[in-house]
DNA sequence: ATAATACCTATAGTAACTATAGGTATTATC
DNA sequence: GATAATACCTATAGTTACTATAGGTATTAT
């Protein structure tokens, strides 16, 4: 392998995922189309494996795809205006910041109905109780 | 509409959800198949519709639809012992704990990137920055 | 030279719905 | 009783972000 040029495995490797997600991004068109081998493998330079390890890094943070794309498109774009970007990620926090909230009255109410719950063989489990008993307000669909 | 039989829509709106997803349901076995109408329309009983909400409360707590069909399993067997309806509440509370504790992670992340970025026309981007720079701690996977 | 490993494409599967198309039933209005 | 609006039906495809498989080729090590 020329140095500088690796294949599929090796930026995996860096990045820290899957050969699969690796092209799975190229058709996802997040990662350019690489050059290839005479025999028509993939071979990528240092330069994809920041650009793949930046993808990661934004997805384990949660951005989607689509909010990856964009950050991408600012990268690139290379005139990009910090406001964006920032915009990008504030918008994102608070969509994290809105499911910890769901998340956190999911941990409560998990909570409260386990400690209900002996354990034992009682007939009536208080768990499925509160999951039969009819407090409209629980019908409320999360926002995800 | 003969009392105590309804059609899917009005079982839906009972249940907040929408009817696509009860005839989704239905095809996941979680509700099991209703009488039809002599034209073959779905007609469901007030025992329908306590099920129905039963499982959009337990969705809605974050179960699994696997999970959901299991603790119907208990509810359906009668017999059913506390301990594992316990034991399945439990161990979905820890995976929603395990989200949490992800999500607490990714919020102080973007936080922290945020607070540097001043949001003007800045060539270098302190959030981009940050993404772009080599941690390797920052490349695992959260825990889904 | 041979075997093990890594790579290739194309396609299907995952979770939990949601959306669409094309058609029938029921209900309300005149 | 006719017509129109709404609700319902099935079957199929789309969504997100990958993951898995099948069947085949390339590269590397021995
Ligand atoms: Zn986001
Ligand atoms: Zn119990
Ligand atoms: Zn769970
Ligand atoms: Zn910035």
């Amino acid at each position: 392998m020329a140095k500088g040029h690796m294949a599929i495995g090796a930026l995996a490797r860096i990045a820290g995922c899957k050969v699969e997600t690796v092209r799975y991004y190229e058709l996802a068109k997040l990662m350019h189309p690489p050059e290839r081998s005479p025999a028509g493998q993939r071979r990528y330079t240092e330069i994809d494996a920041k650009r793949l390890s930046f993808i990661r890094r934004a997805r384990n943070l949660g951005f989607s795809i689509e909010e990856v794309r964009g950050l991408l498109a600012m990268v690139d774009d290379q005139e990009h205006s910090c406001d964006s970007v920032r915009a990008t990620a504030l918008s994102h926090l608070q969509n994290v910041q809105q499911r910890l909230a769901d998340l956190r009255t999911m941990e409560s109410v998990l909570g409260d109905m386990i400690s209900e719950c002996t354990g034992g063989t009682v007939p009536d489990c208080p768990i499925l109780d509160a999951l039969f008993s009819d407090h409209p307000e629980d019908n409320r669909a999360p926002s995800i």
